[in-house]
DNA sequence: AATTAATGTGTCGTAAGTACATATTTATTA
DNA sequence: TAATAAATATGTACTTACGACACATTAATT
């Protein structure tokens, strides 16, 4: 290295102290949910920092200067899984100082949901990996705050709101849609009283099928309706409220 | 100016440029609500951008990277109102590319509650001023898009949770309360019902005091219950969410 | 003393939520 | 092929919440 290319590189990191020191980072994490198994899983990458060796952590990338959160988001899920027709939702801004080990980063997550056969990325190949939700313990940054967060979010907005189809194959049972709604809310549910609920919201078609891949009398298959086939929501949670009051 | 001098302000200029153009700030947004008269109103001050002339703006500022995003709205509020024991709750963050003409700037919006004859800055005379709600038409950058969203998430939580008690002074009456509901969610509203709603949830302690300034039949004094009283939320919204089911 | 205006309270009909049992259908096994 | 096992499909009675609605009471005003 000459004498000169010492000094620019110099420079050059001295700039980006700089840059370290004064600025702030930007970045979007997705708390990507699947389900498999009758379990709720989530899209989680081993960290690449040392700070967090042997931890995983969610996935997530800086913004970049001409694109908007949810154009960041979105490349984040078609980098990830290669799907760009998923429901996604905002969540929370997460900006604590001490949150990013290399620097100050505030990050804006959103949640996905995807149909986990749907997608065909060999996961194993990068240390990608689907983790049940129920299991995961500890993750690099913030990141189990994240999750937990954006869990609670998603408990809140399938009780009113057909999202809850996007983790599904286009046709299901009335079975796998219940034991979705219990793996999303940790409960056990009445099947009767469950039934009714679904049959008044009115979200589904009865399409004249039959499960045909089950070691038992198989269910009819349902399809959402296509007024509801949605995916992609913006600021949805707050325009497209139920409307309660408190008082009529 | 020596020859210097102007190469290292030339190299600053050019840094500076560098950011401008490669980095993106950060900012919050503050709506800060107030109630009086019987409305809603928001704290809004005179857009000193050229670009805005005539409009007005929410009071916010870029976040400075020794604080969290609490922190930096807190500031907002103590600089502005003079009040740091405010209920305050995240809600959303605004980053489309153009949507502040000096450059990239994300935005995170917080909405918070005050009660508006407990602050004592006089407003008059920095531009800073209490409007109504109802009558905002157009605001500065997407100001206006950032207070519906405010709004609406107010209406959503108002109805399940006791905030809006930040709004009233310690003491009220079942009428003010009343009045304030349908400040905020836009209806009008049942007496008998509201009173066996509100009775019903508890929230309230008869004080055994009575209004005194009202030109009729003075209605009876309650106030909030102690338990209720933290005025400082984070991530409230999530965490403590009222369990509903969609069965049981 | 009469009037006005707001406070304070209860009932009844309807809709939604919850607990719970039996008949039916298909696959499996003997 | 008949019996068994396991899941589907469906309805009723009870309780709780919601919504519409009316009248007696109290204090200020005239």
């Amino acid at each position: 290295m000459t004498e000169k290319e010492l000094r620019l590189k110099t420079a050059e990191i001295e700039k980006i102290s700089h840059l370290d020191y004064f600025n702030i980072a930007i970045s979007v994490d997705c708390v990507i949910f699947g389900y498999d198994e009758k379990e709720l899983k989530v899209l989680l990458i081993k960290s690449d920092l040392e700070e967090f060796a042997g931890l995983h952590s969610l996935l997530g990338d800086l913004i970049r200067p001409d694109e908007d959160l949810e154009t960041a988001s979105y490349r984040i899920l078609k980098d990830r899984t290669g799907l760009d027709d998923v429901y996604l939702e905002q969540v929370h801004a997460f900006g604590s100082i001490e949150r990013h080990p290399s620097g100050r980063v505030i990050t804006i997550a959103y949640y996905s949901l995807i149909d986990i056969k749907h997608h065909k990325l060999q996961l194993s190949h990068n240390e990608l990996n689907w983790y049940p939700v129920s299991e995961i313990k500890k993750l690099a940054f913030d990141h189990k705050l994240i999750v937990d967060t954006c869990l609670a979010r998603l408990q809140e907005k399938v009780l009113e709101h057909p999202v809850i189809f996007n983790l599904l194959p286009e046709k299901f049972s009335l079975r796998e849609l219940q034991e979705l709604y219990q793996a999303i809310l940790g409960v056990e549910l009445d099947r009767r009283n469950f039934r009714k609920k679904i049959s008044i919201k009115d979200w589904l078609v009865d399409i004249d099928e039959m499960e045909n891949d089950v070691p038992h009398r198989p269910g009819k298959l349902y399809k959402l309706k296509g007024q509801y086939k949605k995916r992609v929501h913006q600021l949805s949670n707050y325009m497209d409220a139920p409307s309660t009051s408190i008082d009529g």
